[in-house]
DNA sequence: ACTCGGCTCTTAGATTGCTT
DNA sequence: AAGCAATCTAAGAGCCGAGT
């Protein structure tokens, strides 16, 4: 789902293709995942889109959904979209979306299509627009910059028995992401709006910021940021086998004034 | 002929988890 | 502790053709 176009119709941001469901075997490293795609054990090897870790999860053994490509030069002819921690095989399993660079075409549609009314309801929208000393995801109706943020590392879900995990790591860094809002704050001018989407590609019940070794510093910089004009929302979607659609967005920016 | 524009193709860089 | 893996993007190189 590299390069396809995505259209929404309605309320749902539909995928050019349905995707296909699958079964991880295992994750041998940052981009690969083999998957059975077909059920016979044959594995495939497809491509991990993530940037980072998925929750603290043992991959090995989820369910998945791929997406197919069409670009020849690529050397995996999937991408996988969203795993599942619910039992392998189960009807409906939830999915939990980890494509972070889709989530940004998906926040895109939204925005064109209106999906997002409690934000914004755009006319134009730009990407990759540059404020201050940073670049952020979009802007909108030249007075409201929008930055995307999909985190995977602490997934919010419950984990039944057959769900192994690892260890988690000492939660390396919020920093950078920190340091993105200060500067979206101090590049604002009168008139402008700054929104970071916390987005989730599964149905999170309420966005919980886990504490690190320095949360104390963390809570200040975005109370700044907050207090310079900068709006936080979580936006949840769901996900099936045929596109996304918004489930919920809400306005955090409260929970994070000083 | 020479230059400039536009197009296409190539390449470098960024992105870290997992296994041995 | 070290090495491996694939994709996307942006920037650069190279090429061709048209216009002056």
């Amino acid at each position: 789902m590299s390069t396809a176009a995505l259209t929404t119709q309605g309320d749902t941001i539909v995928f050019p293709e349905p995707l296909i469901r699958a079964r991880i075997v295992r994750r041998p490293n940052r981009f690969i995942i083999d998957a059975d795609v077909d059920g016979t054990g044959n594995e495939t090897a497809c491509h991990c889109p993530t940037t980072g870790r998925i929750g603290n999860l043992v991959l090995d053994g989820l369910d998945c959904l791929l997406s197919r490509s069409r670009n020849p030069a690529r050397k995996t002819p999937y991408t996988v979209e969203a795993v599942s921690v619910d039992a392998p095989g189960t009807g409906r399993p939830a999915w939990i979306g980890i494509n972070q660079s889709a989530v940004n075409r998906y926040v895109e549609q939204a925005l064109v299509h209106h999906l997002l009314p409690k934000i914004v309801t755009a006319h134009t929208v730009l990407r990759e627009q540059p404020l201050g000393s940073s670049r952020l995801d979009f802007l909108v109706d030249d007075d409201t910059y929008v930055e995307v943020k999909t985190p995977l590392d602490n997934l919010q879900v419950a984990l039944g028995d057959h769900v192994r995990t690892r260890p988690s790591p000492p939660l390396a860094s919020t920093d950078r992401l920190v340091k993105h809002i200060g500067e979206l704050g101090r590049g604002l001018k009168a008139h402008q709006r700054a929104v970071l989407l916390v987005c989730f590609l599964y149905d999170n019940p309420g966005f919980q910021v886990r504490p690190s070794s320095h949360h104390d510093e963390v809570r200040a910089s975005v109370a700044q940021a907050v207090q310079d004009g900068v709006e936080i929302w979580q936006v949840n979607f769901r996900l099936d086998t045929t596109g996304v659609r918004v489930a919920r967005h809400r306005d955090l920016t409260g929970r994070f004034r000083s």
